[in-house]
DNA sequence: GTACTTGATCTGTTTTAATATATCGTTTTG
DNA sequence: CAAAACGATATATTAAAACAGATCAAGTAC
């Protein structure tokens, strides 16, 4: 087994690891025995595609093939999302209202192209549920929906995508920001390379 | 082979063509015999990761485990290097001197914890440099930093480190808004949206 | 102290990936 | 047209991945 097959693997225990999976409910979950995510683990295997998704999947890990020149944007995406904090149930609450009211709206039969769009955006928004801080934003747009369900005003839905991706944007800050936080350096890291 | 693998052989199969390599070419550089490479494009053989990591480095990809909840954003940058523009002149010459100019002052042994991160945002931003359209902020960091070479001015610095930092802002807007140019648009897009 | 669970290890078997080499039609090129 | 390069395919061999299933010692729980 190859260096890069190493790191795969060590992904792949620790992964286990922190979802608190034994060797054997793995197993289950993949359909791969007990023994063999043993040797895996152990990395005395060369493992074949199919096995590594299996197991990978069971994890909620995707495989990719990524340009090597984006890999270290790459590293840095997934470390941030692997420590993200957990989306707060306010959040969440807030979020699981919204898809209440796009749902019932869509009952509606309003088919506006300007609907499709507000849907995506507000799928695009979920995928970052857990950088959302603050609930204030998602709040007006439900409030916004609320005329689009009562009068039927479609004008309205313009509104609510203008809003969502005003969150967007935040988002979007937020992550660079982020990043900059991690920065209160330990005093002397004589910097080798980025990583960690 | 599943259909997690049908998509990494046809990144396989796209990339080998994008390099104009043929099978005989690859199979020279990853090591691997044309006839196994031919089998492996036709799908009739679930690879082993040796294989697959042989063949993904000589086509310079990297094959990466990511969180399933980061992989659209992947894609997204995955997609995004792959059909970059190259990044013009200007931009390289810029960068180039800006990395000239870096280096001399890590030279004077300035040794602050604001330089460390001003040198880690470089190397971040020079990742993406391809991305970089105009060369105003580039040639203004320039000027910052002189002040630090000639009066050893420390606190341009800082200075420097947030005009860096807003050029990754830049980045970061331009890379939701082109995601969201690229997906399905709804045929009418009567939905003037408002950013940038 | 008994009963479970954990990860590692063994046995034996089947399946198949990977190899080396050669050839086959089909473009492409000179 | 002839030569070369292309991808697909054939054959035969070897190495090993994957499987099923049992066992083990070390640890954990009740």
């Amino acid at each position: 087994m190859g260096y890069e097959g190493e790191k795969l693997v060590a992904t792949l225990k620790a992964a286990r690891k922190k979802k608190g999976l034994s060797q054997r409910a793995l197993s289950a979950r993949a359909g791969v025995p007990q023994s063999h995510i043993s040797k895996i683990e152990s990395g005395a295997v060369n493992l074949t595609v199919s096995s590594l998704t299996a197991i990978a999947n069971a994890l909620d890990l995707e495989l990719a093939l990524v340009p090597r020149k984006a890999a270290p944007a790459i590293r840095t995406i997934s470390r941030r999302v692997n420590n993200a904090p957990k989306a707060t149930p306010e959040v969440r609450k807030e979020i699981e209202r919204l898809a209440k009211k796009l749902e019932h709206i869509q009952s509606l039969k309003i088919d506006s192209p300007v609907f499709d769009n507000l849907q995506r955006q507000f799928r695009e928004m979920r995928q970052f549920e857990n950088l959302i801080r603050n609930t204030d934003t998602l709040r007006s747009i439900c409030g916004t929906l609320k005329s689009v369900e009562g009068v039927g005003d479609v004008a309205a839905l313009q509104d609510a995508s203008r809003q969502m991706n005003s969150i967007r944007n935040t988002l979007a800050h937020g992550m660079v920001d982020e990043d900059r936080a991690r920065l209160p350096r330990p005093a002397y890291r004589l910097d080798g390379d980025n990583d960690e």
